[in-house]
DNA sequence: GTAGGGTTAG
């Protein structure tokens, strides 16, 4: 017969692991550390079935943040002379320091042990602490090399916590081990890869990954790496185009997922009608009503599209708001003009207790430089520091020589990149040039110019833009230079195109084009809008038109005039501008609103432009 | 019992 004792505490510890688990998998941790002390209180002697009780135990002390509890636990493991060597202990000590940002302790731990005695998934546990740690992670990448060295198989849990901390030089080399593994047969590897490859821009990369996987093993997760691969690197046409293609799929369904990266595409191009037409899919969905993913999805469509109210509604309707949801509000009013609501909605955001981030401070400062609140956007950056503990990046230095660029403070822009603690780059140095193309400063432009040229060579746009300051200060010298610099480059002027999405098609216009079945009409039409701008007085009072040259058509104007032609009073049209609109281009819209009294709206490059009455919300501050 | 892939805002 067994001894009472010693059948009852097997039954009991049995019992109480499998409770802390419930406990801890139920996030109830306090309960499980309460549930432990209570039953080490009956097990005070090793080697008792502590072992099985201590991986749920570190893991709560780690979620409740409890450092001294988990120094603790590790005590006990090592005292049970559970550690070294109980690989199931080890690497869950490891996790629980990881988590608790004591990476340094879970790396000692390993480091002080033969790494040919280290079991995988410990190894595993801590190339995760690296990656949770900073990403890119070149300790990941080290820990893993260490790993290999000492010949401690590597599985496919390995390469998912590796894969995405691993640094971009990396990736092609870690796809060779992959395959030479085999471990790029498990999908879960291979959907790893693919995003890597989408993470550092190797689309066609990713791409043949994808169409390498045997149907079989191609599951949703696959079709929607290779959607947010293509959102994500700015190909928001591949997206609809591999969207439709994965319809015609029968083996997989879109969810939430998918749609959100069809839908933040279709924001992009400003594909208003197949947004909408993806809207009402949703909305037929109750799974998706409370999405919040979703539903700030929806809100970037609506305000990138120009629908801003709708914007708002989505956002007035959400059951649960997340910085995400207030960032795509305050960055629609934003770019709509309104700097007044987004602030507010700023500070409303601050009063309900949510902590901004990096990106809803990008969203701030962007707004405060388009809408020219220069001394707000100062206030808003030095407060970054002082009010939110949040470090400037490059990202918030470059909004801010926007912010000064644009209201003439060349030189305080000057000064703030030069006091940066870190090295500026191109969009900084870019931001600059732009404000010197809206001040005509050629001095600095130049200068800007010099150091924006070395950082981005291959980027047209910044040529464009010295170009135009010299030509706007009768340099033709310098716009000649310049134009033989971009030819022995191989650089050609991206061609500026705009469109309407009218009843559902998208009507598409390049400068000067003529391919439009309405075109006969659209041009006479634009030549009769031309000669009554002329005469406005009432608006013409800013002179300038007279003097510029003819210089052709912009798609801006024939995008416009098809969507006048084609619409009635009181219908919404949308013209969407991959560059900026010129001032010939503007002034000219401005006048047009007052002469044919209707409200149209222009999206380009960087913001919305609401015409009525011969006026524009950005109030000629773009 | 431990380690883990694809999602939104700029």
């Amino acid at each position: 017969m067994q001894s009472v004792p010693a059948h009852a505490s097997g039954g009991c510890a049995c019992m109480s692991a499998v409770g802390l688990r419930q406990l801890a998998a139920s996030g109830r941790h306090h309960k499980a550390l309460a549930l432990l002390r209570h039953t080490l209180l009956f097990y005070p002697q090793p080697p008792i079935p502590i072992a099985s009780l201590l991986p749920s135990a570190l893991l709560a002390a780690a979620a409740l943040s409890l450092p001294a509890a988990a120094f603790h636990l590790h005590a006990i493991s090592l005292k049970s002379g559970l550690l070294p060597s109980d690989a199931y202990v080890l690497t869950t000590v490891v996790t629980a320091y990881s988590r608790l940002r004591l990476l340094p302790l879970a790396c000692r731990l390993l480091d002080e042990l033969p790494a040919a005695e280290i079991a995988t998934s410990a190894f595993n546990a801590l190339i995760c602490g690296h990656a949770l740690a900073s990403s890119p992670s070149p300790a990941a990448l080290a820990t893993f090399r260490r790993m290999r060295l000492a010949g401690v198989p590597f599985d496919d849990v390995t390469f998912l916590a590796l894969l995405p901390a691993a640094p971009p030089a990396s990736i092609p080399p870690l796809h060779g081990v992959a395959f030479r593994s085999s471990l790029v047969f498990a999908p879960s590897v291979s959907n790893c890869l693919l995003s890597c490859f989408s993470r550092i821009g190797a689309v066609d990369v990713a791409r043949q990954l994808f169409d390498e996987m045997p149907d079989q093993r191609k599951d949703l997760v696959s079709w929607n790496a290779m959607i947010s691969c293509y959102a994500q690197n700015g190909l928001a046409h591949q997206v609809l185009a591999f969207y439709d293609k994965m319809k015609e799929s029968t083996s997989v369904e879109p969810d939430a997922i998918t749609l959100i990266g069809v839908l933040s595409s279709c924001a992009n191009l400003g594909a208003h009608s197949i947004g909408r037409r993806i809207e009402s899919f949703i909305n037929q969905k109750d799974s998706y009503a409370s999405n919040t993913h979703i539903k700030n999805a929806l809100i970037n469509l609506h305000a990138k599209c120009g629908d801003l109210a709708r914007a708002r509604k989505v956002f007035d309707e959400m059951h649960l708001r997340t910085i995400v949801s207030w960032t795509a509000i305050i960055a629609g009013y934003g770019m709509h003009g309104h700097g007044d609501e987004a602030l507010f909605l700023f500070d409303k955001m601050l009063e309900e207790g949510i902590k901004p981030d990096e990106v809803v401070m990008v969203s701030v400062l962007s707004v405060c430089s388009h809408v020219g609140m220069t001394d707000k956007g100062m206030e808003y950056f030095a407060s970054m520091k002082t009010v939110h503990g949040i470090m400037p990046s490059r990202e918030h230095y470059a909004c801010m020589v926007d912010l000064l660029g644009r209201a003439g403070q060349l030189k305080e822009a000057w000064d703030l990149i030069v006091s940066m603690p870190m090295e500026p780059d191109s969009p900084i140095w870019g931001a600059l040039l732009g404000a010197c193309k809206i001040h005509k400063n050629v001095e600095l432009g130049e200068l800007a110019f010099e150091k924006v040229s070395k950082l981005d060579p291959t980027n047209v746009g910044y040529y464009v833009l010295l170009s135009n300051i010299y030509s706007d200060a009768g340099r033709l010298d310098g716009v000649a230079r310049i134009r033989a610099i971009m030819k022995q480059n191989g650089l050609k002027k991206d061609p500026g195109c705009s469109y309407v999405d009218y009843k559902g098609k998208v009507h598409l216009f390049m400068a000067d084009d003529h391919s439009h079945p309405q075109a006969n009409r659209i041009y006479k039409m634009i030549l009769q809008l031309e000669a009554m701008v002329k005469n406005d007085n009432r608006v013409y009072r800013n002179k300038t038109t007279e003097n510029l040259p003819l210089t052709g058509i912009h798609s801006e104007k024939l995008a416009l005039t098809f969507g006048l032609l084609n619409t009635e009073s009181g219908e919404e049209i949308v013209v969407i501008k991959n560059l900026r609109v010129c001032e010939d281009c503007h002034h000219f819209m401005k006048t047009v609103s007052h002469i044919v009294n209707r409200k149209f709206i222009v999206r380009d490059a960087s913001r919305f432009h609401h015409f009525e009455g011969g006026a524009c919300s950005c109030k000629d501050y773009w």
